[in-house]
DNA sequence: CCCGTCTCGTTCGGATCCGAACGAAACTCC
DNA sequence: GGAGTTTCGTTCGGATCCGAACGAGACGGG
């Protein structure tokens, strides 16, 4: 069985053991004891509330219930977790050393990246940000409106914009980096140095599979 | 000597072995030999310049040079890396998996929770989303205009919004949650199941000393 | 020298993201 | 029953985020 939605045709199957029979989308999740969809779906349902620990008990009765089947339950778990992680900490940076200075998180990667690399394109901040050119735009002429750094035209390419900090912005940045970096430190308090430098090696093989260098 | 900007006030000190000594703002980096800080800000435009893999070589070389100061370098690396993963996956996972089917990261991670919990309370899906309640009301508003959930005034609390999903976003669900998952495993399949299992586990930890359950 | 192609940054429209403020609803206390 | 407080979702203004399209600039070939 075959089912297009917005134009995109995938095949359906039962993901049980035999593989056979089909999945009726509106019955999801549905009374079929074969079906281990329907039974992952309602198991992270019935877990949930309960209000107890959301992922690690989903993660694990799910792994027992799914275990060998179509699901890759580990890659869920790593997945969901490295965007949790990064929401929070990306939120607590935020909220306890950025905003008080009035910056967001993607003004201070931005300013970093200026910072080390002084008179730099602006395509490359963009590359080195992981934001669009489109977007670099927009959040140039926010950082330019707060005196925090300038811009000229590259001096063999018109085409070209170079972007530098301002003193202003170098004094923020030598204010701003300790503690940044001191909050770095109290949000992976409970990781030991070993695990610390693992989950750095782990992940950076994550984001070299996802995109080469 | 202490530095304010924008009413936030700050002590700068260099970050030498023995302590003493002004870092000036301005001169950052400087030639200060004994100043660390200048140290690494220099080490990393240079390795950058060169074109080389940027977070690996920054990292060695930095580290050894500031150990035992004041820079958190396992922190930091930690973070970074967080981060870009973080980035680099959601990136892969919207252009390959939910453009096609015209929807956003977060679109998607609140139909993924609306899915997994039937009728449930908006102020709960901004919670389990990570997003404040002002922007899920715009999220809401726009799946609500492509037909894939519902909301109704709780029977028991008009100021209270629940939601479910109509019977063609559960269809859409069944049919992207298995190719979601199946690109889940293409991003991480540079890793080993320990190594898996180890990164979510290490990422849980983190995201439990930020935001507590 | 001119034309075609490619690159660069900006603009555009739409989506997301936030905190603060607001109106409506619920609750508590007198 | 009314007043005061708290909670909920929406609205607001500003910032970010994207891909596509555009104008300007650079380059190569004829």
């Amino acid at each position: 069985m075959t089912v297009t939605i917005d134009g995109v045709t995938t095949v359906l199957h039962r993901s049980g053991p035999d593989g056979e029979g089909v999945c009726v989308p509106d019955n999801c999740p549905c009374d079929d004891g074969a079906c281990t969809l329907s039974k992952y779906v309602r198991t992270t349902a019935e877990s949930r509330s309960e209000g107890h620990h959301t992922l690690e008990e989903t993660e694990s009765a799910v792994a027992t219930m799914l275990a060998g089947m179509s699901v890759d339950m580990e890659s869920m778990a790593a997945v969901q977790n490295i965007y949790r992680a990064a929401n929070a900490v990306r939120k607590r940076l935020e909220s306890s050393v950025l905003a008080p200075h009035d910056l967001t998180w993607t003004g201070w990667v931005v300013l970093w990246v200026v910072w080390i690399w002084g008179d730099i394109e602006t395509r490359h901040v963009a590359a080195e940000a992981g934001i669009s050119k489109g977007t670099l735009t927009g959040v140039i002429g926010t950082l330019e409106k707060r005196g925090l750094l300038k811009r000229r035209t590259h001096p063999d390419d018109a085409r070209r914009v170079l972007v530098s900090l301002t003193p202003k912005g170098k004094k923020l940045m030598v204010v701003l980096f300790p503690k940044f970096n001191e909050e770095e430190s109290h949000v992976t308090a409970a990781l030991t140095a070993a695990e610390k430098a693992s989950l750095a090696g782990t992940l950076r093989k994550v984001a070299l599979q996802v995109e080469p260098d």
